[in-house]
DNA sequence: TTGTCTTGCGCAGAAAGCCC
DNA sequence: GGGCTTTCTGCGCAAGACAA
């Protein structure tokens, strides 16, 4: 596979350049460098030039063409120069890339964070394994839950109904959105008392439906 | 009984620090 | 700048709980 193909696949600002890729009976690996002059402290955020050494990172990709792929890159450890910065030593980011400690990159996450959306943990992780992108079913449950929340509009029309924390001993009220299917809250105890509370602070509920 | 989710734990790899 | 060690974090496995 042609290199510099490859290399417009790539963001424009992911920060890498692609050196070599070659094919294996592991997948695709392609090896990637760095290409900013500088990084950021992580803790102080000014910018430094001083390398101090090198270290490899393995990637898990997206496959291609059904083979997967691993992205093998070559980065840099820099010295931060602030004598008022705590941290001496640090590795550059790719946050274009990846997130800092992950085994993957950002995209490959989003996938497992999608099919976790849609299919939740086990009926993801064996879809990610038929499209080529194997992970655990703890592992999309993970991205799901990582994933930012979204601004919800204030609930016009309600479900309420109870649930049990240990069923025989201890219950809770839900209250479920109607609109969109969702939970917006639980509430200790079941007798009505917190519910009155919860109403009174969302008067903009219309309709409340018993069970969900 | 089956399928799914939660929790706890251990391993592997990334990141940081130190020495030369 | 290289290499080694230590610490931290992501990830997967296993067991248990729960709902259908």
């Amino acid at each position: 596979m042609d290199a510099a193909f490859l290399q417009t696949l790539l963001p424009a600002d992911a920060g890498v350049r692609i050196t070599d890729v070659a094919i294996d009976p592991a997948g695709v690996a392609v090896q990637l460098a760095t290409t900013a002059d500088a990084a950021p402290c992580p803790q102080c955020r000014s910018a430094s030039t001083a390398v101090h050494g090198r270290y490899r990172r393995t990637l898990r990709d997206r496959p291609c063409l059904g083979r997967p792929v691993r992205l093998l890159v070559t980065a840099r450890k820099f010295v931060c120069r602030r004598a008022d910065c705590p941290r001496r030593v640090f590795c550059e980011r790719l946050p274009e890339l990846t997130a800092p400690h992950a085994h993957t990159t950002g995209e490959l996450a989003d996938a497992h964070r999608h099919l976790g959306l849609a299919l939740g943990g086990e009926g993801g992780a064996r879809l990610a394994a038929e499209l080529g992108l194997p992970t655990s079913p703890d592992t999309i449950l993970r991205r799901v839950k990582d994933a930012p929340d979204e601004p919800t509009p204030r609930p016009r029309y309600v479900g309420v109904d109870d649930w049990a924390t240990r069923k025989g001993h201890s219950y809770g009220t839900i209250l479920i959105e109607l609109e969109r299917g969702t939970v917006i809250d639980l509430l200790p105890g079941r007798d009505g008392e917190a519910v009155k509370v919860w109403l009174a602070a969302n008067p903009q509920v219309e309709v409340i439906t018993r069970d969900r």
